[in-house]
RNA sequence: GGAGGUAUGGCCGAGUGGUUGAAGGCGGCAGUCUUGAAAACUGUUAGGCCGCAAGGUCUCGUGGGUUCAAAUCCUACUACCUCCGCCA
């Protein structure tokens, strides 16, 4: 949520923001909004200010015995409440307008956040590695929704029997793959400073409003009868851990990562990416979120980009860094880089991983705070962070397409080895030995 | 799932329907004393919103209700605790 404030004396600010983020943007219903708020406020306050005196009044009265006078002050303060109630139902109309509004606005982009229509104007920041050329090893690479099933390491069929299109199943080194790379991941975030942690994987609403999946992208969500949600990412639960806290800033950045499963509807995406397990309504994420001051917030989002990037780079699987433009970035983020990995089936590079600095717009949204006697008084909204280190699913269709063979094996990249039981090769004869 | 109990400020804890935003203690901060520290003593110590300000208003788990007036009464919900039952 932005701060209404600053909306206020940054009109000029917030219209040219939201139409670079082609987002729409009603000043003039804001501002009216916003000056019928106030007005309500003081005309509410007024009566109850009036109400509380004359209440003080008629307690002295009764302690002093006089019933009769008493009664009709009152008689007074009904006639007040009467005014009232009128004035604070228009209030409470026209906070809640108000409020809907704001929550329904994303975030100001940051001022180095390229000014773009959608995802054709993002920058490449910067490439590493080379694609491996198939064609000069004499072989047409797989898909990894080929050499899965042929492998017998995924299952497509088995996971739309027992739950619908867009599961899927892992079997045998697929799956010890999967916990491979999970372990992988969160033990090189964990030698690099970041705080493990292991939490729900249901939400409620206060939670999703938090870090703003609600209340504008419910339909992105499962949600259960009880009204829980399937969380779609492990931010909303790192980032909420501290909601409604007030942090000291010399705790300040918290590094936290967790993995989690996410699950999301993928309701829009109808027909896109609809083979392998690119687009998938539940896969396995490792999640990496920072809590921050707003003067570290920037520079601790390169960071997490390199801790992402760390990842792909010992995993030895070539990659580019895009810098999202205004029209392309999320609801919640000022700023976002994207980890593109190479995939032979795309011929391209394909969206891994998302590093976002939300500013202090979660922050507002989640009440959390920082407070640092040195510098200022009272307390005030931290930055909050977040990046996949990485997508597993996403991880795992690049190593097995990275790393196939001639035969239609795969090759383990050598730092998944210790953690694939010793084996090198995925092949139907690979025997684990640890 | 059944029965009972509890919910107050950073923490502990008092609170009779009426100057109670809330006693007291701990902790924190500032000061006195001291060469310094400790101890002792003194003072101070929630937040949101509206307002240029003065000031006002709201907040005692959450939401309703009763009342001129609610931390205090009623009610629903939520969380926690105890006992019983069941169970990875």
């Amino acid at each position: 949520m932005l701060d209404i404030k600053f909306v206020r004396e940054n009109q000029d600010a917030v219209r040219e923001a939201m139409e670079n983020r082609n987002a729409s943007w009603d000043a003039a219903r804001f501002s009216e909004l916003d000056e019928s708020r106030r007005e309500a406020i003081q005309q509410e306050e007024a009566l109850q200010a009036e109400r509380n005196t004359l209440s003080k009044e008629i307690g002295k009265m009764m302690g002093a015995g006089q019933k009769d006078e008493a009664e009709a002050v009152k008689e007074r303060v009904r006639a007040i409440n009467d005014e009232l109630s009128g004035v604070s139902a228009r209030r409470e109309a026209v906070d809640g307008e108000l409020r809907a509004m704001l929550m329904s606005v994303p975030n100001m982009p940051d001022a180095t956040t390229p000014v773009g229509a959608d995802e054709n104007d993002n920058p490449e920041v910067r490439r590493w590695g080379t694609p491996r050329d198939f064609a000069a090893e004499g072989f047409e690479p797989k898909a990894h929704w080929d050499l899965g099933p042929e492998l017998d390491i995924i299952d497509f069929d088995r996971g739309v029997k027992l739950a619908e299109s867009r599961f899927y199943v892992l079997g045998g080194l697929g799956a010890r793959l999967e916990r491979a790379l999970i372990s992988f991941m969160l033990d090189q975030h964990v030698a690099r400073g970041y705080k493990e942690w292991w939490v729900p994987a249901l939400a409620n609403a206060a939670t999703l409003t938090g870090t703003a999946q609600l209340p504008k992208f419910e339909g992105d969500l499962f949600k259960t009868t009880g009204g829980l949600y399937l969380i779609p990412t492990a931010e909303v639960q790192l980032t909420n851990l501290h909601a409604g806290e007030v942090l000291d800033a010399s705790q300040l950045p918290l590094k936290y990562c967790a993995f989690t499963p996410c699950f999301r509807e993928e309701a829009g995406s109808a027909g896109r990416d609809t083979r392998g397990i690119i687009r998938v309504h539940q896969f396995s994420k490792v999640e990496m979120v920072k809590y921050a001051t707003p003067e570290t917030g920037f520079a601790e989002l390169e960071a997490m980009v390199e801790d992402a990037e760390n990842i792909l780079q010992k995993l030895e699987l070539p990659y580019r860094v895009i810098s999202l433009c205004t029209g392309d970035i999320g609801f919640s983020s000022a700023k976002t880089y994207d980890l593109e990995v190479w995939l032979p089936c795309y011929n391209d590079y394909k969206e891994i991983s998302s590093c976002s600095c939300c500013t202090d717009f979660q922050a507002r949204r989640a009440n959390i705070k920082y407070r640092d006697p040195d510098s200022f008084k009272g307390s005030r909204y931290l930055y909050t962070l977040n990046g996949s280190g990485l997508a597993v699913g996403r991880t795992m269709a690049a190593v097995i397409e990275n790393y196939q063979q001639p035969d239609g094996t795969i090759r383990v990249p050598d730092a998944l080895v210790p953690y694939m039981g010793g084996v090198t090769v995925i092949e139907p004869e690979a025997v684990v030995t640890a």
